[in-house]
Order: C-alpha cells, then structure tokens, then sequence
DNA sequence: TGCCAGGCCCTCTTTAGGGCCTT
C-alpha cells in the first residue's frame, strides 16, 4: 500500500525568493487509510518574525532562537519523508520553502507533490471557499490543534485528504486512491473530473 | 506586516482581469 507525506511550513512571509524562510515544519505519513507517522520541529534559521506573523501563528523569535538549527531539522524531516509522494494544502507554497530549505543544506526534493487545496476545488465544489479551515468544518474533519501551526495544520490536511480519498472511491468505486490518480485530478478543470476518472482507470486496465 | 509572490481557476475568457490560497 502506498505510503504519502503530508508536510506543512510555517514561515517568515510568502516566498524565499523575498527572504522568507521556515519557522517550523511538520510531516505526517499516511497509509491505508490512516495517520502512521509524525515529525514536528520548531527550526532556526536566524531570520526575522514580523509581529503579524507572530500573531498569526503563535511562533515567536524567543521560540525560534531556542530551538535546533534550520539544517539539522531539514536533514532529519528529509530522511523522515524518504522518497514518499508529498501532499500539502495550496502545495505550490509548501513546495517553495521544501525546494530552498533542502537546498540550503544541499538536498534536492525527489518527488512530486499532490495539492490537497486544488483537489478539494473539484471534489467539493460546493464548498463556501477552499481555506483549509473551511475544509475541515466542511468535510467535518476532527481539529487537530491550532490552525497556522504546522503539526495540526498537517494532521487535518492528511485527514481532509484521506475524506477526498473517501469521497472519490465511494464515487466512482474505486479500491484505492493512488498519488498518481490525485495528480492527474488536479490537473483537470471541475468538469473533467469524471472523465480524468475514467481515463485513469482505462489506462489501468490495459 | 520588516512594506515583497505566484500558480491556479473562473468567466461577462482565450488579443484578460481579478479572486483565491498559502505565511
């Protein structure tokens, strides 16, 4: 059975190419249908917190000088996730910070991520909007902790992906849910859905 | 906010604009 990796960053601002970097990370690993591992680490880069974003997510410079050195934990969150797929919530931000941490310690990322923001966009349309917090009162996902830390953040994006998993085999009765068949999903429009499906399951037979 | 992005999607579209989502 496929194993997947969830991962969350919590960090200074929006993009490492502006100076952002990592505060925290979590991973958690998922299989069959269930939470199986988790890694979580406060890290310090020696960058800057703007008070916004303390405010945001409760991490505080005295907490990041106090904590393990940003090449450390990204050495130790690497091997945790091994080569399992990714998965994060709006995985276009995620993958940025995952891409320059690692290769500030010299590690290059060796999978392809699912985004769990652009899978919800098509399996609930109907949702009042894809915010992950929205999504876990949606799909009536437990809450894990805080929202904007990266454990909890990570726990209920791993349980909301694991509800579209549900939803999609009770839908078009599939067995199992595959990482492959989630990046072919996200890379259709809303309408497509079914039809990618159905491509997908073609292809399988043959 | 120590001021910044960017990929994606929808539609009153495609010779574009604007909103969403992440911290």
């Amino acid at each position: 059975m496929e194993t997947l990796a969830v991962i969350d960053f919590e960090t200074t601002g929006m993009s490492p190419e502006h100076g952002a970097r990592a505060t925290e990370i979590a991973a958690v690993l998922v299989r069959d249908g269930a939470i199986v591992g988790r890694y979580q680490s406060l890290m310090n880069t020696g960058a800057y917190i703007p008070p916004f974003i303390e405010e945001l997510t409760g991490i505080s410079n005295a907490m990041v000088r106090q904590a393990p050195p940003a090449e450390e934990v990204m050495r130790e969150a690497a091997e945790f996730v091994g080569g399992h797929p990714l998965v994060a919530h709006n995985a276009s931000f995620d993958r940025k910070f995952w891409d320059d941490e690692l290769a500030r310690v010299g590690l290059e990322r060796r999978q392809d991520f699912a985004c769990s923001m652009l899978l919800a966009r098509r399996i609930y349309p109907d949702a009042p909007n894809h915010k992950l917090g929205t999504l876990v009162e949606y799909a009536r996902v437990p809450v894990a902790g805080r929202f904007h830390r990266a454990l909890a953040d990570a726990e209920m994006t791993a349980n909301l992906l694991l509800r579209m998993e549900e939803e999609l085999m009770g839908r078009f009765r599939l067995e199992a849910v595959s990482h492959e068949l989630l990046r072919a999903i996200q890379a259709v429009s809303r309408r497509e859905l079914e039809a990618c499906v159905e491509r997908y399951l073609r292809k399988e037979a043959v």
